[in-house]
DNA sequence: TAGATTGTTAATCGATTAACAATC
DNA sequence: TAGATTGTTAATCGATTAACAATC
């Protein structure tokens, strides 16, 4: 293990660290659009949080702004993207080609965001012709060799739920610490891996949870309860 | 308004409400598998919860348990279903079918959990000849009136960032109040409007920042600060 | 100096969890 | 009755937020 810059052993706060890419995103639009200086509450309106949190969000990683004057936005989006870890390119496999891996493969946003998607894999022969936005689809048995070569440590699971398991298995055999997880299912994996899950479903039933609930709603039939 | 079932006007705290989708799910393969009754000790592994945080999460519902029994698999299912609002379908219209659309269209843990797609819209006429997972491209243009003829109360945007706030204008004017967001930007919308965001790269993010904190890291080359 | 805005403090709020009495 | 498991209490932990001293 190399030694650390000085400044950073201090650990940021879960709830923090989801927030960074949501600044560091706002950021990246300020500094296109040619803005040099913001304050927090600038920043704040175009995040959609609390001016107060997002102070304290960022003293988190050190003190990077100026009193009286704000934050300088090409510096400040510097040192998040420093944090995260997207100051360099981290490269990504995706496992499952049908509609989301596709999807998934040709999203633009991971590219500029400091991702490579270096390999797609699928089990099935028949996915095996294709190219999808320009990279060829592999065959699964594929993935060790592939971590290896190319240093992959994120895998991208984009499987049915019954082949969910499975694959985070052999990712995990391989050498992937991180997996971000599509498919509805719940993974076991051994500590020291992370798994973050995408479930559009879930997403769903939250709208609709708080959408029931909202004051003058159409009147709902209830149906019976099951036989028990 | 009608009036409600006796029972329930107590609210539920939102990390609750966030994982009654999963408990859901996972009473459903117990259901499937013909498991008649679980302890929460069985449904907490099954999710990967805490069993004291699955109880306390439940008592939110009513007392649905038996003691030194467990859970009735059916019935604690029925009940959290009521609880979500998934027992009967809601309508629900994508819009903007590329890639992600498309993924979205086709997703069948739609259907089975509660939710309908009763249009796929798009402002590109080349894509409106073409038919989705069964279902007609329309003309963006048509959002009002198929909102109104179907009782659409959930929108989802699959459009790229720039068409999105004004997909989101045209939702909340037609009248609906719940949206899922994909495209990699903050909505504004007014008061009573519920939005959920989600954004892949951002999942990645957040891999990435505790994947660059994981102990035997390969050394990453510093890239240099921006003069500023 | 006067005005503006950060970084931090401290109060508050909400979520998690261990422990256990209630009770099947 | 003895064993098992729920539902709830209370302690703890973490996140949010208003307020303001520090300081540009």
């Amino acid at each position: 293990m190399t030694s650390r810059p000085s400044a950073e052993p201090r650990d940021i706060p879960e709830a923090t660290v989801a927030r960074l890419p949501v600044y560091l995103r706002a950021l990246t639009t300020l500094a296109e659009d040619g803005v040099a200086t913001c304050s927090s509450e600038e920043l704040a309106q175009a995040t959609g949080v609390n001016s107060a949190k997002l102070r304290k969000d960022l003293s988190y990683l050190g003190s990077y702004g100026t009193r009286g004057v704000g934050y300088d936005v090409a510096y400040l989006r510097y040192q998040i993207a420093r944090q995260i870890g997207v100051t360099q390119d981290w490269p990504v496999v995706i496992v499952g080609i049908g509609n989301l891996g596709h999807a998934l493969a040709n999203y633009s946003g991971f590219r500029s965001r400091g991702f490579r998607v270096v390999a797609l894999l699928d089990a099935d022969p028949s996915r095996q012709e294709e190219v999808v936005a320009g990279v060829d689809v592999r065959p699964f048995d594929d993935l060790e060799a592939i971590v290896e070569e190319c240093g992959v440590a994120i895998g991208v699971i984009a499987t049915p739920a019954a082949a969910a398991q499975d694959v985070a298995d052999r990712m995990v055999a391989a050498g992937i610490r991180s997996i971000l997880n599509f498919a509805p299912t719940v993974l076991a994996v051994p500590e020291g891996v992370d798994v973050r899950k995408v479930d559009l479903s879930i997403e769903l039933q939250i709208l609709a949870y708080h959408e029931q609930r909202k004051s003058p709603h159409l009147a709902l039939t209830p149906i019976e309860e099951p036989a028990i």
